[in-house]
DNA sequence: ACGAGCGCCTGTCGGC
DNA sequence: TGCCGACAGGCGCTCG
């Protein structure tokens, strides 16, 4: 489910609790809890270390902090912090520890109360990093979209730099962190550009308009806590507000002409050829 | 400096 | 019904 309206869901829900799963139960909040014991399952979910220092070094520190920086959560703990990413299908939840362990459950953290934070990945893709210093795994992301220090200027100007297809662009972390195929269609069409328009023939007021969608685009996803879509039910409801992201062939919301669909850097891209000419 | 292709995985869906 | 390809919210790698 993972783009950044989707991870900033559950880290809020682990930070304060009540999220409502599809089962119906209601998740706790893990923020300030003591880890007792940890449990890695299918090995190469860990990036960095291993499964077996990661095993080893959870117990006894406590979740001081639960945070995001593009799709990543940061788990703040004593001495370390711990990353996660839950890439294509992955999700965390919070359950009673004496559950029987469900067919697609990664990785568990048991904690003293009886509860325990597990991530569950179908696909296998997801990763976690166990590491002193965040930014060896961080660092390279670009800047955070709702962030103050992302105005339009500074977006503008990191557009002229370089000459590329605006969807691959906004897909890039390291150009701007926590933008998906989801988010990054829907800010396109807002802003009526064409996803394989060059960044860099974007005139200022392009560029503007583009900030100000990507803005809006994140910030509904996060109100309407982010999109349930296909046989993992998530949840939010961002998928009722969708005007081209999966739409093919249906009407634009602006002028009617029915969405298009095209395949850029193997991804879906959906867009209205209309609205979205390439020829600005 | 780019974009394209592929691998990593499991599951669903539509067509035949 | 069963099989088979296309497709899925991500990203790191190689190759031109």
């Amino acid at each position: 489910m993972p783009e950044l309206p989707e991870v900033e869901t559950i880290a809020r829900a682990l930070r304060i609790g009540g999220r409502v799963y599809p089962d119906g139960s209601v998740g706790q909040a893990v923020q300030g809890q003591i880890i007792q014991s940890a449990a890695v399952l299918w090995p190469r979910t860990v990036a960095y270390p291993t499964a077996a220092e990661v095993e080893a070094h959870l117990p006894g520190q406590s979740i001081l902090q639960i945070g995001r920086r593009g799709k990543f959560l940061v788990f703040s703990l004593d001495r370390d912090h711990l990353l996660i990413h839950l890439r294509m299908s992955g999700d965390l939840i919070v359950e009673p520890v004496d559950r029987p362990l469900a067919p697609h459950h990664r990785f568990w953290i048991g904690f003293q109360d009886g509860l325990r934070l597990v991530f569950n990945d179908p696909r296998k893709f997801g990763r976690i990093w166990l590491t002193r210093d965040p930014e060896n795994v961080l660092g390279g992301l670009g800047p955070e979209p709702l962030s103050p220090e992302f105005t339009p200027q500074e977006f503008f100007t990191r557009l002229q730099k370089y000459h590329r297809q605006l969807k691959p662009l906004l897909l890039d972390q390291s150009f701007l962190a926590g933008l998906g195929n989801i988010y990054s269609d829907e800010a396109l069409h807002r802003a009526r550009l064409h996803p394989l328009r060059l960044s860099h023939t974007l005139q200022q007021e392009d560029a503007g308009r583009l900030w100000q969608a990507i803005r809006e685009v994140l910030e509904e996803g996060i109100l309407k806590q982010g999109s349930s879509i296909d046989w993992v039910y998530r949840g939010g409801d961002f998928q009722d507000s969708f005007r081209a992201y999966q739409r093919t062939g249906q009407p634009c919301p602006n002028c009617g002409t029915p969405i298009e669909r095209i395949v850029v850097g193997q991804r879906s891209t959906h867009y209205c050829p209309h609205c979205q000419s390439i020829d600005r």
